[in-house]
DNA sequence: CCGCTTTATGCAACTAGTTGCACAAGCGGT
DNA sequence: ACCGCTTGTGCAACTAGTTGCATAAAGCGG
């Protein structure tokens, strides 16, 4: 049940509406919690239902008409709460992983090529991280937000990191496999 | 749709029962890939509604009775068809980092103990993959079979021991965070 | 002032995964 | 013979997330 709390954050650094959360959630904070605007609205109808954020007064509610949330103290509360509670690491669950391994039995043909697009994209996604790095953290800007946000920005980056090396070697791998087993399947 | 693709490969492996390969999932390709025993035997009855697998003769089919099922040929090629298709990597979502996010708005108060749990899981994790790598991947045992299925494991390693870098340097930062801040919220 | 596009909100249906529980058979002890 | 434990299979209800589409208002060009 993250989406909620994904949600508070966001209005929490700044009052939004349902359609600029979805732009926002399209960047930033969608880098490692994503969400649809058809999840936004549902959550932002739960969460003022339960009375953790309201309608700005400003905004007229009417259908087609922009309408803008806060967070109310219940809901900063209840963020504090969620954020300060125990929860078990996620457990890995990759598709690719499972591709290898049913390439060990049916054959590695047509993977490798997939398995370059993956490197390429993993590439592109490091170079957009090292892009917001340098730009939205500075050595000279050193308040305590900015270092809790930078650290998350870290684990993207090291784990792309990760990715493209992992997938280097892997390719690596391909390359020294025999000709018949490329085939088949 | 992976589940029904880790199961083929499963089967292909070995031809197992329902509740045989709820075990087998608990290790092996449950490390990237977890299931529940209903999710499977939910799936193992599509996989046989659609010709994919069945039933092996020797077994009978009574509840309660051990069932075992094989891979039938169009379930190889499903599963061959499968690896070789195009997938987009996996987009990251991990709460954790979540978590990290809001502290930065509503305080880190309580964070930090579950920060420094998700590393002694992840270090633990990290030392049960080390053990099955020198169990199961001497430098002498080398198929291709082998090489790829120790390829799945050196992705477990790698990222578990992202996560211990990542983790000790986190906490590293939250010993350097001004005290306010850690009280706040 | 009519039609087209953009902005914005939202419902409904679907897919995937989880949780809780029920049911059946075998087995070992008393 | 019956009790309780283990093994094994399975249904039903729920939660989370995705996809496709509907609706409404505002802006703008002719």
């Amino acid at each position: 049940m993250s989406l909620p709390h994904a949600i508070l954050t966001a209005l929490l650094e700044k009052p939004s509406s349902g359609l600029e959360l979805t732009r926002r959630f399209d960047k930033s904070i969608g880098y490692f919690w994503s969400a649809t605007h058809q999840q936004i609205y549902r959550e932002l109808g739960k969460l003022e239902a339960e009375g953790l954020i309201r309608v700005l007064p400003s905004a007229q509610p009417a259908r087609g008409q922009k309408k803008s949330y806060e967070v109310l103290p219940a809901g900063r509360a209840e963020l504090a709460r969620w954020t300060a509670a125990a929860q078990d690491p996620k457990i890995l669950r990759d598709p690719l992983l499972l591709r290898l391994r049913a390439a060990a039995v049916v054959g590695t043909a047509g993977l490798e090529a997939d398995l370059r697009r993956h490197l390429q994209l993993h590439r592109r996604q490091l170079a957009e991280y090292q892009e917001i790095e340098e730009r939205d953290f500075p050595p000279e800007r050193d308040t305590p937000e900015d270092r809790l946000r930078h650290l998350v920005l870290r684990a993207g980056i090291d784990l792309e990191t990760f990715w493209t090396q992992w997938l280097t070697h892997a390719l690596a791998e391909f390359a020294e496999l025999p000709g018949r087993e490329r085939e088949q399947g």
